[in-house]
DNA sequence: CTTAACTTGTGAATTCGTTCACAAGCCCGA
DNA sequence: TCGGGCTTGTGAACGAATTCACAAGTTAAG
């Protein structure tokens, strides 16, 4: 990859291919950028501008071709294959995540759940086996997970990412309402609910 | 407020709140901007920037009391009230929620959950009432709860988006995978996994 | 074949957010 | 009281992301 892609445009990359499968299912077979732009909330030089990042998928005087734009935005992200994910903590939010069939739909394998409670080790979340977080390094070994899926408390963390950094996994979604650190190879991204319902409160503190 | 801040300036806000509270718990007295920086990942010229938009809160040669920058930080992101939420979607994710203690540390206070199933309605998610969500419009006009979050399919996200609008309330945290469109004056804030699992796809797979 | 209506792709201009750099202020010890 | 060591607050410089604006390509109709 040649340039630098910055990570607001992979965010609406994704969300482009998401109304192109909607575009997908319903048939239609050209989009222009001005009407991907209205479903995306932006604008449509933006939308060619994300594109032109990768290449010209469009024809001028026409628009883009629904399947074959859908298809090239697949391979740039990197959907065209199966995501092996493990979960840590098998809680509340690990059990929402275990069911959440978007996953599977967009070919990410849920391969089990690690937790440290005994009373939780050996049953099943949604389906998914909960296995003795001790066995980690072992299983990690073994069925070789790419991404890694953090539901520990906050004060649990940083440690349980250390721990996962060393087993050689290099994709973190965290769910912890914490700042983590990790080394620059390892793509960590949180969903910070705490910070987002600030977010909200000093929007209706401050309106002007 | 003078000035337009920047979403990102806010989220750092909320990060630095959140360090701040673990020096109060710990019993410190003062902190530098540049210790600040270190804990949430960023500059010390970014946290003195960020806070001087509101203010200027520090003492030059010493830094800042954490008490009393704590303080403005919650006052600034309006935590200084109880905020009333309602949780639409009495699924999963809606249950993960319920229990989630974050809410209940920082002010916001889940009045009831709505669902349309009937073998939901009436029982209690995690203590919370699950009421029939044919009544939200009447108990909104009662409880008059600030914030909606959405935890619905997203086939129906938009739907009972326009539905909660109508109602009147104007912050709303939404969990589907999906873009919504309201009015300018309500706030949006999504919380969409989809993305950040294709992010860190993205990743993985456009690795230099 | 020509023209009109569209729509892309992309440099240039602009806007927005971050980083730099330093004067000004504070603390403490001599 | 003075000087050295720190740290803030903030214009100015910089860099990144978005928007503008238009040449170039496509289609369809006459």
């Amino acid at each position: 990859m040649a340039k630098r892609i910055a990570d607001s445009t992979v965010r609406r990359l994704s969300a482009y291919l998401r109304f192109l499968e909607d575009f997908e299912s319903r048939g239609l077979e050209t989009i222009s950028s001005e009407e991907l732009a209205r479903r995306g909330g932006t604008t449509s030089a933006q939308v060619r501008k994300d594109l032109s990042f990768f290449g010209s998928f469009g024809k001028r005087g026409l628009g883009y071709s629904v399947p074959e734009l859908a298809g090239r935005l697949r391979e740039i992200l990197g959907l065209g294959r199966e995501w092996k994910v493990i979960i840590i903590g098998a809680g509340k939010i690990g059990a929402a995540l275990a069911q959440y069939r978007g996953f599977r739909q967009r070919g990410f394998l849920i391969l089990a759940a690690y937790d440290a409670n005994d009373e939780k080790i050996g049953r099943k979340l949604e389906g998914i086996p909960v296995r003795d977080i001790s066995q980690l390094e072992r299983d990690v070994r073994q069925d070789r997970p790419d991404i890694a899926v953090l539901t520990v408390p906050a004060d649990e963390a940083q440690r349980v990412l250390d721990r996962v950094v060393k087993t050689g996994i290099k994709a973190i979604l965290n769910f912890a309402p914490t700042q983590l650190q990790a080394p620059a190879d390892v793509t960590v991204k949180t969903v910070n609910m705490a910070m987002e319902l600030e977010g909200l409160s000093y929007a209706l503190t401050n309106r002007e």
